[in-house]
DNA sequence: CGTGCACTTATTGTATACAATTTGCCCGCG
DNA sequence: CGCGGGCAAATTGTATACAATAAGTGCACG
């Protein structure tokens, strides 16, 4: 988008998600936006933004600072995840229009050819990933859902950028969404809601062990830096 | 708190809960910087924060409308609720300090007082309500999951307005928050989560129950107006 | 040498002016 | 008479100046 709050919002995001910044940092609107480029306006809207996906946060005294995510805050938010998320999948299973189910397959095709590559394309991988679950959010329908979905999924790319994920871990990731597509061509909430479930588990569990590793790094990378 | 976004939310929330406006409504930054009496910066913080609750849409071209709720928006609306907040009660057994459930205890006398009553005080019940589920979500320890209870619990309030409860209704409540406590007490998580669970289902059914009336007695209030 | 209080400075909050965009209308043209 | 282009009005987006508030600093005093 052209305007100011978003182009603000984005380059703010990356600033943060390159690490440029340390848990407990704290900023202020001016810097942001020298950063940014435009003025403390739009600035506020996207540091607003960014507080509720919590990449940002304010002191009791409306100062911004960089929050620390503890193990427990990065469970509790792919639990809230995988409940929310696979209600979606139930909801949509029963609402999914043929075109919608299409999109899917059309989705996971391109997912399975970053997949196939050698090496795998792992940003290309996590694109189409990431519009997969839209869309399965999408379909069900949800305004309220949505809103909630958005801010919960993007926040742990973060650490994306961490770790060559294992092969087999993309390969089972595709082979879920091929099951949830089934899942939804039965019309069937339960199987939808089910693998859903399982697949948003695993991919917690694949986390985990990223931010292990990216933890035990991490005081090398600061040294560096 | 004094400043003048808090103002502004409070003027508008209050300016649509109220009723003057409609659904498919539209409304200019200026009109409601005129209802809060304070300038458009602050109002445009508000209005992105009714927007995030729902209370406020914006058209494709940015534009302020008043948004209608289906039934199957509250439907999903308590669906969600229900979800959530059961999973918060469910974390909240095992986390609650004793301090803590003395203060729920404390808030649900206040709430058993006002049911006592003959008539039953109908809004203190509801703010004392309101005090208990905040805190069994404060007693759960999850940031993310508190912000989105926050968005998600007020929106009932417009039609808390349009009904007298049963006495049985208020009764049942305040026996279900008693039972609440006793899960914590006993550090019981799945006990928890059942009460909350089936606690909140009602809520629902005596919710779309007063909404039905609400709606059968819509169009004499619109031409009354 | 520590502590609390005034004062300076830094930072956020608000208002206003202006730019960019969208909408609605009116007029000319087919 | 319908339709499209373009001008005018309304509305939102952005920048900047100023006000309010909180943090930091140093000095006097115990």
């Amino acid at each position: 988008m052209s305007t100011a709050s978003d182009t603000a919002y984005e380059k703010i995001r990356q600033h943060l998600l390159e690490g440029r910044v340390r848990p407990g940092d704290r900023l202020t609107e001016e810097q942001l936006s020298a950063i940014a480029g435009v003025s403390r306006t739009p600035v506020r809207e996207a540091v607003s933004r960014l507080e509720r996906e919590l990449l940002l946060m304010r002191t009791q005294s409306n100062r911004i600072v960089v929050p620390d995510w503890g193990e427990d805050e990065i469970d509790e938010l792919f639990t809230l995840r995988q409940m929310l998320e696979s209600h979606a999948a139930e909801r949509a299973a029963t609402r999914v229009s043929a075109q919608d189910i299409d999109e899917l397959a059309r989705i996971n095709s391109e997912l399975h050819e970053a997949v196939a590559l050698d090496p795998p394309d792992v940003a290309r991988f996590l694109d189409a990933n990431r519009l997969f679950h839209e869309a399965v959010t999408e379909a069900a329908h949800s305004p309220r859902l949505g809103r909630i979905l958005a801010t919960l999924v993007e926040q742990p790319v973060v650490l994306h950028t961490a770790r060559e994920y294992s092969i087999e871990d993309l390969r089972q990731s595709s082979r879920d969404h091929d099951e949830l597509i089934a899942a939804f061509r039965a019309r069937d909430p339960h199987w939808a809601r089910a693998i859903m479930g399982s697949h948003l588990r695993r991919a917690f569990h694949v986390f985990a062990d990223a931010m292990g590793e990216q933890r035990s790094s991490a005081e090398g990378a600061c040294a560096a830096e």
